[in-house]
DNA sequence: AGCACGCCGACT
DNA sequence: GTCGGCGTGCTC
């Protein structure tokens, strides 16, 4: 290595050396010696030797600590030609890192997710047009002339598009000394936004929300607005005023989606508005799209980056603003590697950086009803739809006094509404958030129940597909026609309904229909996206659809929106359940009336009289989070900024009650600490074998702190197969 | 996180 | 006799 041949000095205490963050989990940054004539500072991007290979690191604030043995230390090996990560960003990365205890450098991993390429993008070569001119002129090579005089550069393909002739016709020219070749800079991934494109006259709510908004935005500094308001009151409009304020001041601004892949009609919605399309940030961009982008943020030709979570962590520029859409989406929430919540996150970035937050939902979380409630958030409230869109009539279906046929699910009511609205030549939509034929299936002869072998939740048949699967880990095998304990044919039954057997039931009452069912299973995002057009377009009367239905999509002829089981969801053991299945119900009967037509919303539920319900029907969200907010006060249950959670996931029963002990002599006042089966546990935090989870509730997030580090300090062997989720409201502890 | 090393089961 | 499983350890 180049230790002493690059040091004239050959005194290693002249050497200069800095700390590395390096894209592995170690818990402080590694040290490099600076080579004499290469420049790098805190924030450089930088390839250092990591034993047998190179790897990419950033160099960070704070002199070397020393501890290393000089005699290890290796050299940097190149400074990458692109703008340093600016101490906002450092400071950012350090805070996600500590509040997360995650190791810093794999919080750095994330702010330099772009493949390769850190230096800058290649010149592009380009055409131009000299002052020769060919020997023999043709119709073609003048069409060429004539597109290419406009006195700029144009790419070969470019030109023989815009032309209108085959690429040899140019490569002719170019041979004559017709065009000349030039090194341009690459084209911008995306157009500049004009906030002055198509400013919209706002009225009544949506303008007097709109100056509100206006006034915490251009005060320039940072502020947490909440806007809350049905599906339809506008929020949408109202922030991209913030935007244009925020792109005026020369400012970036980032917009977070929970879901990137079907936000389609957003882009074109913000492109109605700002004559061009914003950056798209998420996790399937094509590497080569993801790296102009992420460079075309750093250098700030990118003004405006619409991602998922993901896109917190890219390096901009210089930041404005971020809005947090859908803020209450459980997606925000990453639950690998590093865990975090995006939406509180972007309120620390802005807090950092000194900038604006906002946050839009219908449906707010309750800890964000509770911070502005409590005066940290502003709230900005949209009271009604505009324009003609009335909202939905809303009611319930009591499932115990209107029972479905037998072997049914559907109730005679649900069933008749669905007839009226088709015969209409309108559009139902019929919601089950649940994929497959049916959740449970057994055998009649001996009672088997299928179970998945890897995590021992229920099999789940998708009878489309001929296959049972597990929900929880992926597995998935044949669909028997025996009974794999006793071997009797054909009596294997299915219990409950899935999507698919609503299907069937719909098509049994309704043949003629056309029927479609939307699940994430059955199509890509590709399929989906064209389902979802050709639904807008009326080429379907009944949708069957589990979640995905839920998100923004508009179906102008939905006028009946059937819930095939409201209660689902509220019976496990989830302390937001309540509220999660408040926000779906909200979302989904949000899917009806937006055209002026009379329109209805149906919940099939047998608890009539549950908050949930009446919650939804009556429209009253104010009295609902109220009793939410004093139910959680009341069990201690997170969140509200003086609250915590962690919920901690162990291979086996034994392995996590012996952590709870564990976790209880670590932090005696951490409180509430419950064992929850697989059922019961948040989906997405199952991973692998993991079988039990721990759920713990702290009253202070120091507590917290310092009982997952007395966790991760106890040694490989302890924490092997803990993973750790933390839940807290990050204002409380800037 | 990668990647090498190292020690025990089924196969060309 | 090897190929290959993933447990353990290390990287400035």
């Amino acid at each position: 290595m180049t230790l002493d041949s690059t040091d004239l000095f050959g005194d290693v205490l002249d050497r200069r050396v800095v700390p590395v963050l390096l894209p592995m989990p170690a818990p402080r940054g590694y040290s490099y010696v600076v080579p004499d004539r290469m420049a790098v500072e805190p924030g450089s991007i930088v390839q250092v030797p990591l034993g047998p290979r190179l790897v990419v690191g950033v160099v960070w604030d704070g002199p070397d600590d020393g501890t290393v043995d000089p005699k290890k230390l290796k050299a940097i090996e190149k400074v990458f030609d692109c703008p340093p990560l600016n101490r906002d960003m450092r400071t950012f990365l350090d805070w996600v890192a500590n509040y997360t205890i995650t190791p810093p450098g794999l919080v750095a991993r994330m702010a330099l997710r772009a493949p390769t390429a850190f230096d800058p993008e290649p010149m592009v070569e380009a055409l131009r047009l000299t002052e020769r001119r060919p020997e023999r002129m043709t119709a073609t090579r003048e069409r060429v002339i004539a597109a290419a005089s406009d006195g700029y550069s144009w790419t070969r393909s470019g030109l023989a598009h815009a032309a209108g002739v085959s690429s040899s016709v140019i490569d002719g020219l170019q041979a004559q000394g017709v065009f000349e070749t030039v090194f341009v800079p690459p084209p911008p991934v995306v157009t500049a936004p004009d906030p002055d494109f198509a400013v919209p006259r706002l009225e009544g709510p949506q303008r007097q929300a709109a100056a509100d908004l206006l006034t915490a935005v251009e005060a320039r500094n940072f502020s947490v607005s909440l806007i809350d308001g049905v599906t339809g009151s506008g929020k949408t409009e109202v922030y991209f005023e913030a935007i244009a304020a925020t792109l005026r001041a020369g400012k970036q601004v980032l917009i977070l989606l929970p879901e990137i892949a079907l936000t389609a009609s957003f882009m074109e919605r913000f492109q109605d508005r700002f004559g061009a399309k914003p950056a798209e940030w998420h996790s399937d961009l094509a590497p080569r799209t993801r790296e102009k982008v992420w460079r075309q943020v750093t250098t700030g030709q990118v003004r405006v980056v619409a991602g998922a979570r993901s896109a917190l962590f890219l390096p901009f520029e210089d930041l404005g603003l971020i809005i947090v859409d859908e803020e209450h989406d459980p997606a925000y929430k990453q639950e690998d590697r590093v865990f975090y919540n995006a939406r509180d996150m972007a309120v620390v970035r802005g807090r950092i950086s000194g900038f604006p937050v906002v946050l839009v939902s219908a449906t707010p979380s309750v800890e964000s009803r509770v911070n502005s409630e409590i005066g940290r958030y502003r709230p900005i409230h949209l009271p009604t739809r505009f324009g003609d869109a009335a909202l939905p009539h809303l009611g319930v279906i009591d499932m115990r006094r209107h029972p479905p046929g037998r072997g049914g699910f559907l109730s005679p009511v649900l069933l008749t509404e669905i007839g009226r609205a088709i015969g209409r030549g309108e559009q139902a939509l019929l919601f089950l958030n649940r994929r497959g034929y049916a959740p449970l299936t057994l055998c009649r002869v001996c009672g088997h129940r299928f179970q998945c072998p890897d995590c021992s939740s229920w099999l789940v048949e998708h009878r489309f597909r001929g296959q049972i699967q597990c929900h929880h880990c992926g597995y998935s095998e044949r669909m028997p026609e025996a009974c794999p304990e006793c071997g009797t044919l054909d009596h294997l039954v299915a219990c409950g309904p899935g999507v698919e057997r609503i299907a069937e039931e719909v098509e049994r009452h309704f043949p003629e229909a056309r029927t479609i069912v939307l699940s994430s299973d059955l199509m890509g995002v590709k399929r989906l996206r064209l389902e979802l057009e050709a639904i807008a377009k009326g080429e379907a009367d009944i949708v069957i659809g589990t979640q995905l239905v839920a998100k923004g999509h508009n179906f102008p002829m939905m006028t009946l929106v059937g819930i095939v089981d409201a209660d689902l969801g509220l019976a496990n053991g989830d302390p937001r359940a309540a509220e999660r299945t408040y926000q779906l119900l909200s979302q989904v009967t949000g899917r009806a009336g937006r055209t002026g037509l009379k329109s209805l919303g149906l919940l099939q539920t047998y608890q009539p009289q549950h908050p949930v319900m009446q919650a939804i029907v009556s429209g009253d969200a104010e009295a609902f989070y109220e009793r939410e907010i004093n139910e959680r006060e009341r069990a201690a249950l997170p969140p509200f900024g003086r609250l915590a959670s962690i919920i901690v996931s162990a291979d086996s029963r034994q392995d996590a009650e012996g952590h709870a002990r564990g976790l209880r002599n670590a932090a005696p006042r951490v409180d509430g600490i419950s064992i929850l089966g697989p059922a019961e546990a948040p989906l997405a935090l199952i991973r692998g074998r993991h079988r039990f989870r721990l759920l713990v509730h702290g009253r202070r997030n120091s507590d917290m702190q310092s009982f997952l580090k007395a966790m991760i300090a106890a040694g490989p062997k302890e924490r092997g197969s803990v993973s750790v989720q933390m839940d807290v409201d990050p204002q409380s502890f800037l």
